[in-house]
DNA sequence: GCGATAATTATTCAAGCGTATAATTTGCGC
DNA sequence: GCGCAAATTATACGCTTGAATAATTATCGC
């Protein structure tokens, strides 16, 4: 009756870990298989040391809600960099539609919280907090770019647009995530790249041209 | 111990029935929320009788996620009626954000199995089935639409208009039915008609004109 | 109306879940 | 090094779940 072995770790990396091993257990399983145990052996812990550092799994799964959705948008917004409104919501909408956010992992994960968002009120406010940042960015861009395009932008109208983006955007992954292989020979940055520059009612080639992410400043 | 008293149900009816209540389930308390003890509550009826109709909890949820998509299909498809294409998809686009598909108890069902969807193969493979027909009808309205307009409808770029199109309502659902009140404000109506006509490059007059219901002729 | 059969209820079971608590080990201050 | 607090494991509990089975009732052909 020997115990396993163990060494204590600092507070912030534990949590960090156990929400990690949380995400990889929705993507996999879904919220329905993440159970307590499922996440302290993807942890390489017991299951009790998850109450420990969170008072509930209920509460685990709020707190890995934000992350996700924190790392998600950081990771949406890191390459954007410098120039022209039009570049930089190009480089927006193409880093939306590659690696690391559009890849298998990241939309499990996704839609798995999705599915729980309407039962539960407080994942509801975490999601609202979580899509006010990314459309408050789509917001202001479209402004600026209405400027940049001697179009004085109408307030009502850019937040018509960025919502429809958002929906664009929101529904691309979400055919992707469960579409299997139907897309398998559809350019979906094209797509989206073309339907973002008829919604905003300039040239496709406005958003095409110099697309590509630009040098990213962060480590 | 008198037992309760019950009477015999022809088969389709009491399939419907339990069906119904598992998506009444599903509605208010998700997916988590609808187990077979509910399930059997709201309807009136034993745990007992969902498997002596259906061989296990998870062949009542598949059945009645087919059931649902096509339920919403046919509820798109109902109002469109007839007249030149651009006038049939405004109507299509019109239905798609009115009641009943764009009410609450509906949209919480759709995003509910949507975050299932990942994890259950047999749950994409409905999924999939599901949708094609909704794309389908879609890709014909708009390869009729490009007719219309003297447009030679390239058929690479009809499905991708399409899968913008599918992509856009799909996101403006999660929306509406994840966002609260954020857009109680919002025409969406609006908006969705608007991003359409936008995608398509055609006048968004050209949809707005007589986009009312059109008289049902079913029942 | 009677008997057979299908439909329904009642009861029970085993497994898995989140949680609680007690025992033990680690690491840090001194 | 030693003692004490913090971190971690171990064990157990009560509850809910989906499922299985047995008992009972309704219905329909005759």
């Amino acid at each position: 009756m020997t115990r396993r072995s163990f060494h204590h770790q600092p507070e912030a990396a534990r949590q960090r870990d156990l929400v990690a091993a949380m995400l990889d257990a929705i993507a996999e399983l879904g919220l329905q298989g993440a159970t307590v145990r499922e996440v302290a052996l993807r942890a390489a812990v017991t299951p009790g040391l998850i109450r420990w550092y969170f008072d509930s799994k209920e509460n685990l799964v709020h707190i890995a809600y934000r992350s996700f959705l924190a790392d998600m948008a950081s990771a949406s917004m890191a390459g954007i960099g410098e120039g022209s409104a039009a570049i930089r919501l190009a480089r927006f909408v193409r880093a939306s539609f590659t690696a690391p956010v559009a890849e298998g992992r990241t939309l499990s994960i996704w839609a798995a919280f999705i599915g729980a968002v309407n039962a539960d009120p407080a994942m509801a406010a975490i999601h609202r907090e979580g899509y006010r940042s990314w459309r408050d960015m789509l917001e202001a861009l479209i402004a600026e770019l209405m400027l940049e395009r001697g179009l004085g932008p109408h307030r009502i109208a850019v937040r018509r647009q960025a919502i429809a983006i958002n929906a664009l955007v929101d529904g691309l992954w979400l055919e992707i995530s469960l579409a299997g292989d139907d897309f398998a020979d559809v350019d979906i940055v094209r797509v989206a790249l073309d339907a973002v520059a008829a919604i905003l009612g300039v040239p496709a080639e406005s958003l095409k041209a110099e697309s590509a992410t630009a040098e990213s400043p962060t480590a």
